[in-house]
DNA sequence: GCTTGCTATGCAACGAGTTGCATAGAAGGA
DNA sequence: TCCTTCTATGCAACTCGTTGCATAGCAAGC
């Protein structure tokens, strides 16, 4: 299981509570990893008794308090230990993949707009990777001013994830305008 | 949950034991799908209690008898009732993508043996999808003989999920590529 | 005053998935 | 003869993940 490392990662860059984790494994976390508020909360509160977290009351005006944590001594050993563990390369599950071998045995037509569907999300989901892509990771106009900088190594690391999920998304465009193809050959009901 | 319409689907392309149907979840039905045996072992007797499956034990010799299913009506109806059922584009999980973000906490070219380890796996798979490409999908020389002949949608949709396949580890093999290349910027132990 | 919506946290129950173990027939090699 | 390997099926225990529901503060609009 990795959330907790996910988790861990996602504290390191920034300390939040339960609730803005949640928000963020809808939005940049989510490009690689989901989970729900009640998964992360369950999580968070073993995390905090295994002593991987601190936890911070935080009272704030305007809203409900919140819980802020921030990763502790023995949560970066965790997740130190665990990046020097080797993982399996993860096994794939494509719930469309299953309906497009499953249409053979019914009606192949009919599957087109579940993949017209499937093709759009992609595309949206493409469309605010680059969106991102173009806000984050713009180089401001070529720091003449510190040649030799040392690359910062957070940053880099987290946009060669976005293209990934650039990388991702366009593939699954190409394959499932391949797949669209291959479904009109069966003509409209047959 | 789609395990049980996968299982439907790989048993609709053909009969078979659970024991069959969990080394098929190893090889073709595996690219996209993954599943155990004390899984699908549970999820037939469920099928066949709720009627989707009907089993026939199969004596045989120089090995234990098996228990053959095939689909029955109840499960062809089942299957038919998803596949017009939209479904929510999946989630990805990638730990790997975890680890290269957490991995500017930590060494971030302890990284490069896991990450070349995952670039050689999936090297393999796309090389396994080929060959599978090779065996059986290679158009006998032009049939000549029957120009109008009806296209083979089974065949053919099965063709098209091993094309996303390949495609899928293609993309990966750039990706991790180009993760290298960024791990090897941060230079070796900073 | 009431409803709606957002922030914020949490319980309880269930279903899905993994891991370890057990059994058993037959083949093949040390 | 014993050990290992492959086929074949299954139980039990556990963890992970999802869904439905509940609570509560505060803001904004009707």
């Amino acid at each position: 299981m990795a959330l907790e490392h996910a988790i861990l990662v996602s504290l390191l860059e920034k300390p939040g509570s339960g609730y803005e984790l949640a928000r963020r494994f809808e939005r940049s976390i989510g490009y690689f990893w989901t989970a729900t508020h009640q998964q992360i909360y369950r999580v968070l509160k073993r995390m905090e008794n295994d002593g991987w977290v601190d936890a911070r009351d935080v009272p704030q005006q305007g809203r409900p308090d919140k819980k802020e944590y921030s990763v502790a001594d023995l949560g970066r050993a965790a997740l130190s230990s665990w990046l020097h563990d080797p993982i399996e390369p993860e096994s794939v599950r494509h719930d469309l993949a299953v309906k497009i071998r499953g249409a053979a045995f019914d009606d192949p037509a009919a599957l087109i707009h579940e993949v017209e569907r499937h093709r759009q999300a992609h595309r949206d989901r493409l469309t605010h990777y680059l969106a991102g892509q173009a806000r984050d990771f713009t180089e401001p106009a070529a720091r003449p001013a510190d040649p030799g900088a040392p690359p910062d190594a957070e940053r880099e690391l987290q946009h060669a994830v976005l293209r990934g999920g650039i990388a991702y998304e366009r593939m699954m465009i190409g394959w499932l305008d391949d797949v669209l193809a291959t479904l009109a050959r069966f003509g409209p009901d047959r």
